[in-house]
RNA sequence: GUCCCCAUCGUCUAGUCCGGUCCAGGACACAGGCCUUUCACGCCUGCGACAGGGGUUCAAAUCCCCUUGGGGACGCCA
């Protein structure tokens, strides 16, 4: 029988949580999904310096609104610092680590020189050859003193297998004897995670490919404690466009995921483009619902080359990568109207402009109103810039439309209103009897109906471009178009005032 | 400098393990067209890649070697 999977995400909380720390526990989420296992949630909050209790918050909410669900946690590794110490000791013990008394300041005087020599800069294990009678004497002398782990000698090796990259083998003299107990007596992050991947009994190390390079170390921790192995999977890195890792320093808000949030992303379709960063299936699919993302989801399909996230940030078509917001604005535009609906209403609220009628006696006007716009609009934040109008009064007109479709012609200062009374007095507002009287009146002027529809359309909405105007006429309602065309002739007071 | 990893269209990638069906497939982006009162959506078409060089083989994107390029790790940070 098959022990259950039990995987981990283990942020540090020195920020928020950022689009690459995201993708590790989406994978974690979707490995335990997918096996039936179990998540453990575990805040890595030993650096105190750089730790916040902001951040711990970001991380949790910004996990909760993807979605991610954990079944463990949070565990705060700050609470488990005795038994990092204890397990440091027993490695002293049982003759798997020894003390280093060698002071910082020397140390990093070796480093230097190795450095400008450009030769190995590995610890030079002065310690570990220093006699018993050497070492009694420096602890009754009280000298300060960390615990390194003893690498094995020899022409050995370290040998795992990861599950996405392969055999790997690092050799025990690329290794140095690491400390794990710092001086003032407290554990380091090999140590302490190793020893906390224990007790949470993982299973399956699911993380960054930057932790490609020390898992050896683990290794090494595990073995020494006498503890089986657990599985690895490395996953490639995100790079921005300049292939550099991404980091919240180097990238700020972009990279955040309370950016998207902000900025109009499903958090399903983040889930869905982060999925796609560094996985595939064999036919190349794009959209995943959760379900098939379950199903569909497995470790091997992971690659090993790292991916670039193509950060758009000032272009004002895209502003992140192009591939984000396709994804995202295909879930805007086929998303069952119910699902979309109350993302909508977040940015509704946000801007003010929200009407609890939407929900009661006039929910079916809005959940039409937002099937009739949302083909043009990418994120959920287009809805009251470009859709505010449908929502609202207050609303700006797009000077390029304003110019291009209304004060281009003089003559619209008359028509607009004459076309305002038409509708008034019509005894059917409908899609036929608007269309009717627009092409009517375009008759009487001679003019072609093109520049009376898309005269309107500018003043009814404030945009140059919509859906078929007579749908939008119908959306927005009779008193509102009325209004709103009888107040053209103010269009031109404004530009010279 | 040392060690580890990676290398297919601009980007995300399929194909690589088990060589032939690949003059390399999909998606995004880009260009053009259809649709249309506008702009989108949708549909169609196009542009566009096996980093380079050596092997092995009847046959290599696929296997081996070298070069080049990229990334990561080398802390008493996590």
């Amino acid at each position: 029988m098959n022990k259950q999977v039990i995987v981990r995400f283990a942020p540090s909380p020195t920020g928020y949580l950022h689009i690459g720390g995201a993708r590790t526990a989406i994978f974690n989420w979707l490995y335990a999904q997918k096996t039936g296992g179990k998540l453990v949630l575990r805040i890595e909050d030993t650096d105190v310096e750089r730790s916040t209790e902001e951040s711990i918050k970001g991380i949790i909410e910004g996990l909760k609104w993807l979605g991610i669900s954990w079944d463990e946690g949070p565990y705060f590794q700050s609470q488990f610092i005795e038994d990092h110490k204890a397990a440091a000791q027993r490695l002293l013990e049982s003759g798997h680590a020894y003390r280093c008394f060698c002071t910082k300041e020397v140390l990093e005087q070796k480093r230097e020189e190795a450095y400008k020599k450009k030769t190995d800069v590995q610890y030079d294990g002065t310690c570990r050859k220093l006699p018993k009678e050497e070492v009694e004497k420096n602890i009754e002398k009280g000298l300060p003193f960390t615990i390194r782990l003893k690498v094995p000698e020899g022409n050995g090796a370290v040998r795992f297998s990861d599950i996405v990259y392969g055999d790997i083998e690092k050799k025990y003299r690329d290794i140095e004897d690491f400390v794990i107990l710092r001086s003032n007596g407290q554990p380091l992050y090999v140590l302490s995670n190793a020893v906390d991947d224990i007790r949470d009994g993982i299973t399956h190390i699911i993380r960054g490919q930057d932790g490609l390079a020390n898992t050896p170390k683990q290794i090494l921790i595990y073995q020494a404690l006498g503890v089986p192995l657990p599985k690895f999977a490395h996953m490639p890195l995100t790079l921005d466009s300049k292939k550099a890792k991404i980091s919240k320093r180097k990238h700020g808000e972009i990279v955040a995921v309370h950016f998207y949030r902000e900025h109009g992303f499903l958090p399903w379709a983040l889930v869905n483009f982060l999925a796609l960063l560094g996985w595939s299936t064999v036919d190349s699919r794009q959209i995943f619902s959760k379900e098939e993302l379950l199903d569909a989801f497995s470790l091997e399909g992971v690659n090993r080359s790292n991916s670039v996230f193509e950060i758009r940030r000032d272009d004002p078509k895209f502003f992140t990568d192009p591939k984000a917001l396709a994804i995202n604005s295909h879930y805007i535009k086929t998303l069952p109207l119910e699902e979309l609906a109350p993302y909508v209403k977040i940015e509704l609220e946000k801007a003010k402009i929200w009407d609890e009628a939407y929900e009661t006696e006039k929910r079916d006007w809005y959940l039409q109103t937002l099937d009739l716009i949302r083909s043009r609009y990418h994120v959920t934040t287009d809805f009251i810039t470009l859709g505010r109008a449908y929502f609202s009064d207050d609303y700006d007109l797009d000077p390029k439309a304003l110019e291009k479709n209304v004060l281009k012609h003089e003559d619209l200062k008359e028509w607009l209103p004459l076309i305002a009374e038409r509708l008034d007095k019509l005894d059917e507002y409908s899609l036929e009897e608007t269309e009717r009287v627009i092409r009517e009146v375009a008759e009487e002027l001679t003019v072609k109906p093109g520049v009376l529809i898309n005269g309107i359309r500018t003043v009814v909405t404030g945009q140059a471009v919509g859906p078929g105007l007579f749908d939008v006429l119908m959306a927005i309602g009779r008193d509102r178009v009325v209004a709103r065309l009888r107040k053209t002739p103010i269009l031109w007071g404004q530009v010279y005032s």
